[in-house]
DNA sequence: TCAATGCGATGCGTTTTTTGCATCACCTAT
DNA sequence: ATAGGTGATGCAAAAAACGCATCGCATTGA
């Protein structure tokens, strides 16, 4: 689409703050580029980028600006993707991002799932920090966020709230496998794998140590939600993960056990399915959002909407 | 601006029905123009308009496509009215449609008002029925409207409503000018000067003659709030009206006499100030919806907001 | 202090796109 | 059948966009 690419012109220029950089990136010269944001900025009126000797930025007038392009973009690809959706076929393009919790057994199954039925829908997967999802929300690069514990902005607009244990993973053999529940005291005695940045799942953990003063022996900082499960087959170590991590595919539990932390040492966190306010989705965001809350409401009855 | 230029074409031809029409009215050549659009279908995918002999018009993916195109065009102005704001100026465009009520005595005043504070802002003003007011709204064709008495569709935000009893006008030397007010019965003997068509004045009067099973003589019909204030002038006849349209400037009513007619008889109707569900006014327009309501609250205290 | 480097701006010739004219094919109403 | 309307299309001219080479300027590093 030609005026697409006009917008996309400015976007890339803000986004790599030098026009000689962005103009690699969308292969033209420097100097097309440049004459379209000088020919941008006559009709505007105003300048929208300050001039640095090490590039460019946007001024008060360019974040107005930007922000508009922005919206016109994906409000585009939207009615695109409706109109394509007229002819039957469902076309469309989905951008999702969210920790590493639901990186790992929830986010592939249902978009599995979502493409079984509509193959024609692609998919953009990108693993962020809850501040990063957010911005990226806000940036309109992309369409839906899962956000783990944490206070969210009032330009966001919450889907789906789900609430989830802390739970224990271990050998199948391990000694505590046979309990039904855990004490976070319980794993006192054994190598703790523990969350390694300020995630929700580390949050958690440390809301539960503060709380029962429990000194949990950590041998290992990861995020990688994979790195974890594997390690503890290998030692007789004891991981943390929410549900949404392993519930759903047998494959990723096989060989462990995961035992439910009592609630009273560890409350549960909330993960929150999230899109942007005012933002009208796209046919295809819309009904896969649309099919992981039903999933989230089958599988977590205690999901709010 | 560029870019608007290609867009405004769409939305004329979408307008106009008719390639060549528009193209006069934009000042090129069908061909061009034709050309244009058929490059846009190209690059959306699919005809957007269905071929007549008689002209052109939207097909279902058109539709969907043109009301993004208007809402781009009025998203992009309100961004450059705030852009421009950014430098002290306000500059800008308002649109605002309205009944003949409003038109008489309350908007001039109000836009005059406006006006003093911010000279460089534009205003246009449209007679409109309800109907056709909602209908402009949503085609982004006005920024503003007063709707009375009228059932609202959802996709209208209500700002404001104020509450408006029917007067009537007479004389000052006419023989009923003495009372406090008025039943429906007192005009029974006099000339009326009513409203013609389906206006909210209209149904005022006809629920009260319902109401009152007062059969009132007709001798002119009208909506033309001037005519009637002058007609009753001349003849000891008597009109109909409500406050938004007299009251506030003393020489529309000099030499008339404005008296309530009592609630029993007619129930006061309701104006509604509307804008667009949805819709970002501009700079100009917000701050001018904002005047207008809270003008209507200190006039009229009962005004819900 | 003096290159070296990287940045955006600009003049000029070339390429690509857009426009206008003339014309075609088609439908409708007279 | 004819006259008047519609949108589509081939072709040449006009306009816009582009790329190359270059400038001026500021920062950086020896």
């Amino acid at each position: 689409m030609r005026h697409l690419t006009h917008l996309r012109y400015i976007d890339v220029v803000a986004r790599e703050r030098s026009i000689r950089k962005a103009s690699e990136k969308l292969n033209i010269t420097s100097t097309a580029l440049n004459r379209r944001i000088l020919a941008l900025e006559e009709e505007v009126g105003t300048p929208l980028f300050e001039r640095l000797p090490s590039g460019v930025r946007l001024n008060t007038a360019g974040e107005l600006f930007i922000q508009h392009i922005r919206s016109q973009m994906t409000d585009l690809s939207r009615v695109l993707s409706q109109i394509s959706d007229l002819s039957g076929v469902r076309r469309g393009h989905v951008t999702v991002s969210g920790g590493p919790e639901i990186l790992a057994s929830f986010l592939p199954k249902q978009i599995a799932q979502y493409r079984q039925e509509f193959d024609a829908v692609q998919f953009d997967v990108i693993r962020h920090s809850p501040a990063e999802s957010l911005e990226a929300l806000m940036n309109f690069e992309t369409d839906i966020a899962f956000v783990f514990d944490s206070v969210l902005p009032s330009d966001v607009h919450i889907v789906a709230s789900v609430s989830q244990p802390l739970y224990a993973l271990m050998q199948d053999s391990h000694p505590l496998a046979t309990n039904s529940t855990l004490k976070l005291q319980d794993c006192l005695a054994w190598p703790i794998v523990s969350p390694q940045t300020d995630s929700g799942l580390k949050t958690m953990l440390e809301v539960g140590r503060v709380r029962t003063a429990a000194n949990l022996q950590t041998v290992i900082c990861t995020d990688e939600t994979e790195f974890v499960m594997d390690y503890v087959r290998h030692e007789q170590a004891v991981g943390f993960a929410i549900p949404l991590s392993f519930e759903g595919s047998a494959q990723v539990l096989s060989g462990l056990k995961a035992i439910a932390i009592e609630e009273r040492d560890v409350p549960p966190g909330i993960i929150h399915l999230v899109q942007r306010k005012g933002r009208v989705l796209s046919v295809a965001a819309a009904k896969f959002m649309d099919q992981m809350v039903q999933t989230l409401n089958r599988r977590f009855p205690d999901t709010t909407r």
